[in-house]
DNA sequence: GTGGTCTAGACCACC
DNA sequence: GTGGTCTAGACCACG
């Protein structure tokens, strides 16, 4: 598929891949009604135990995200997409919120937050804006 | 003491007290050679068990922060703040780095962002100086 | 497993625990890559509580001689071999200067000095080489 | 005192005064009828807490090795010079020998084992007789 | 099944 | 009083 895991990023394995179709269902890699691999196809091409594709799946059924069809596979669901955005930009407002959080906690002033949020972001982008 | 801890945080609770302790002394709440609370008080205090604070404080010895004096107790190493202070500044800079990463990966554009790290800062102390 | 514990040894187990699987790992009795005894096997074997020997992986993981494999199990670290033999060496030549020392202290002589480490050395293994 | 303790050395502070006194006595430092230092003064001297003094001299005393002058303090036992010289030497070898069983289990032969002793040997007194 | 964490309670050596 | 160690037993997330 069109992500990577790092098995050793204290982020559980299952969590990932969550997250991973989440933010590509956000971003309408897959669309809504499009199958995703199978469970032992995903497992395969990540090199991870296909129980864990299995219950990163459950987890994205039980989140509204997917959807069986019977005796085929997994469908991305009809109004998966508006969702995923909301939650994945909560599930960024959270974290940046903990990390924010604990930056304070930490005696770290405003202006030196900002400095290092720019850092970081032009670190990531090759321009700033 | 002057910090409280969140059994329910996903972080460990020894985890929690070691980073918390790394802050106050990076922000010099304590000093070094100063005294820390003794692993039964902090316990106390912290309403946790003592062989958690115990850990706690056996991780910061092995990181340098804490020396014991034997039978007496443990203070703070010589050249901890510097080390604190460091630290404390990764820490921050690698959460906020891999909250950045995921958002940049989910499609959020980098103005986005910055509006998302504003907001909470404001939110956290209510000017933004 | 392959070495034994002396619980009334002065040393902590969890200590002695460490060691031996430094050892090991020296003498490539354990290779790099290779699985280690469980926690509860180990403890089952060796007689002594799980958790001290959770305690003792738990320092050779921040030692960098066992890495986890989530849900699986520890494996020994890619580099560790070498790692491992200096420790090993560093350790026996500390330890052995801390006896010397205070042999010198209490005015032995270097000659009946070589004396003991011959006879010992001797009683250890049957003949000198 | 003629001694130094290093409170950071593993060794009890007590039993480092232990047999630092029992050395002394062994290679005649102080002869057998002469009085030691009184506990307050050894204690001002080593830097160490009184308690820690009169704990050592306590050991001294059931050892045999200290007998008490009523009234005026603690003197050499009378025959205390050839026992502490064999007190000495026992200490030793078993220390060495815990050394080098160590070593043997870790695989280190006995010629290394020989050259290391060697160069600890020649490292401690300028020359190597 | 695996390791990780936490609690509870005990004993020890040291000061 | 202090920290250090060990045991016992429980619960959790992960694969």
């Amino acid at each position: 598929m069109f992500f990577a895991i790092d098995p050793a990023n204290g982020i559980a394995v299952y969590e990932q891949i969550v997250r991973q179709v989440k933010f590509a269902v956000a971003r309408e890699a897959i669309k809504s009604g499009e199958m995703i691999p199978s469970v032992r196809e995903l497992a395969r091409e990540l090199a991870v135990n296909p129980n864990t594709v299995a219950r990163a799946y459950r987890q994205l059924q039980t989140d509204g995200v997917l959807a069986t069809v019977r005796g085929t596979g997994l469908e991305v669901a009809p109004a998966a997409r508006e969702q995923c955005r909301r939650e994945t930009i909560d599930l960024i407002r959270a974290r940046l919120r903990q990390v924010l959080a604990e930056a304070q906690q930490s005696q770290l002033a405003s202006p030196d937050l900002r400095r290092l949020v720019e850092e970081e972001l032009q670190q990531i982008n090759g321009e700033g804006t």
